[in-house]
DNA sequence: AATGAATGAGGCTTCATTCAT
DNA sequence: GATGAATGAAGCCTCATTCAT
């Protein structure tokens, strides 16, 4: 487990981390050279190497940081919310958040980058993402169990996830809709 | 214009293009080489060249032919079908069957390999993608003026394509539920 | 187990193994580059991966052709030689040819680079090295036996195998004294 | 000339000519990185320029003290002995324990490594090594005008130093052979 | 059409060395 | 003296592409 930097302005590492983010969404891991992920940050490509042993590794560690950036994020916002559909209206809003961030971070690399990881750090991302998967089943299953959401609780995360995921290809944070009405839109699609 | 060959069981480029579509959902365009390509038709890799004059033609041709597949199916399936709903369920059911095709053309490519693509054939594909959402648009908003749709059309759009795009990732064709519940479920979602 | 192309004037193989031979006795492994090898065989360094997957592997075939080569060599000369003490000068004489060949193929690489295996490689070339001293041991046991050797049969082997390689550090071929003249006073050291 | 640290326990520049013996040994110089010096040292790699201009120095260094080292011990040893069949085998047994010091310190490096040196250091090393070389040469010399020898002095010093070198491969000094033990047999091989 | 050796640019990574703190 | 981030050259290797056979 590595030490959380990618929102530390000064450390150097996060500085890698933040460019890193930019351009793997930009044009993908594999289309990413090092030099170019140091040319952003204003060093040179051997000067990667003394914060992280390889390439791989930087994408590993930001998918980290990604997610427990969001289940932080999640944490506080929920923070007394107590009803089930607002729960949800949070989770929606920090994951459509968390995808568009203004500091670049792009979520949605979690999803398309993912074979791009080794077998180890597939494993560690993996035992992540089941996590923050789990949190949204809870919720989806206790509005299931209020009676207000049709279809399986299941099958409603996958449908979220990839209307979420997919707004990162059009929709526009700052444009004439705003996130939460977003969000909202999302959410009245699976529970109404 | 290139001729279409990708269900041509006998043809050599057909069978580069079905194999590239594997490869390339599998691994993605950077990291399939046009050696596996070649290992997986059983020619050696100079022997691609003499079929499509570099790698990036593989994938836009492949493109180009999926989306043409797609859209021919669509109009099969649509042949006297005049509820709009009904019409909505075709759409979805076809780009479903695309995305999980048994022939493993891997619809979601065009999704996913956008950014592998050089300006020129960028601008190719973006017109055949163009008319291939107007289709979308059509029978969304004609949805909608019936009353029977909640949600704009593009956005409908939008969530109905990253729902059905995720479904790569977790759906299985094979598992309890069929296509066309899974198509129900997703047209379920925008309309009622 | 590889073809065996070390004396094949024509194979691209070949020729990659001699240049490298030479090379890896003039500057060591580490410090001899692809590029090197590659130059002196009138490629370029990308090509030598089409013969072999890594620079290693040069090394470690390298090494198995020189045992067998010497090994075939042995086993040619000593056609018809019953006695121990003959036996043995052919041993000897073997060996420093290898060491010296014209053909510049350096014996001595197999002791001064075996660290430079990784230990697959390394397991492999033991394997071969074991049987090869195992036929010293034969050779140098009649010897004893016969009572002609005053010291024992591995403590020989081990002083002929030095004084032997280290004539690589010295001995001149087209100098005064011949090879045979060489071989001759090596093995009057150990037998009388 | 540099002062004499390598036999220093306090100095700074001890441990690492100490650190480096031990490592060029086990993985020859170009495969010992500053970082493993340093690291053995317990510093980090940047302080090792602080003792040492540069890498290649370190082994120079090394080189310079192991013959000083040898020759001092030789002197020591060779005190009050006239006998030259006694005085050799003195020669022996010294060169023999420098080989397998307790302290790491292995002579063999002088032949391995000897390329890595730079022109300049190969030719300070040079002048003190035919200094000590000569001192062989000497012993050899006498023992031969005695007739005590069979074979030429200079054939004589590389057959030893061969032999000698090697025993590093197979040696074990804590094994059942003594190192006296293997010195005599060493000097019962040329003299008689 | 196919082969397969060769190309050559470019990728990731290593590492001795420097230098401000 | 020590640190550790940065340098920049160089190393190994990959791979799309070419071309004579």
């Amino acid at each position: 487990m590595n030490q959380r930097v990618l929102k530390d302005e000064a450390s150097a590492k996060g500085k890698v981390l933040r460019a890193a983010a930019v351009l793997f969404r930009e044009k993908g891991f594999a289309r990413t050279t090092v030099r170019d992920i140091a040319a952003e940050v204003g060093i040179l490509s051997g000067s990667l190497f003394h914060h992280f042993p390889n390439k791989e590794s930087i994408l590993a560690q930001l998918m980290e940081e990604l997610i427990l950036g969001v289940e932080e994020e999640m944490d506080e916002q929920s923070l007394g919310v107590t009803d089930n559909k607002r729960r949800l209206a949070v989770l929606v809003a920090c994951e459509l958040s968390a995808i568009h961030a203004q500091t670049g971070t792009g979520f949605s690399i979690l999803m398309t980058e993912w074979r791009s990881l080794g077998k180890t750090n597939q494993a560690h991302i993996l035992s992540l993402r089941n996590r923050y998967e789990q949190r949204w089943l809870d919720c989806l299953s206790a509005l299931k169990a209020d009676g207000l959401m049709p279809i399986e609780p299941t099958l409603a995360r996958h449908f979220i996830r990839g209307a979420a995921m997919e707004t990162w290809h059009w929709y526009n944070p700052k444009g004439a809709m705003g996130l939460n009405r977003l969000a909202e839109q999302l959410v009245s699609l699976v529970s109404r």
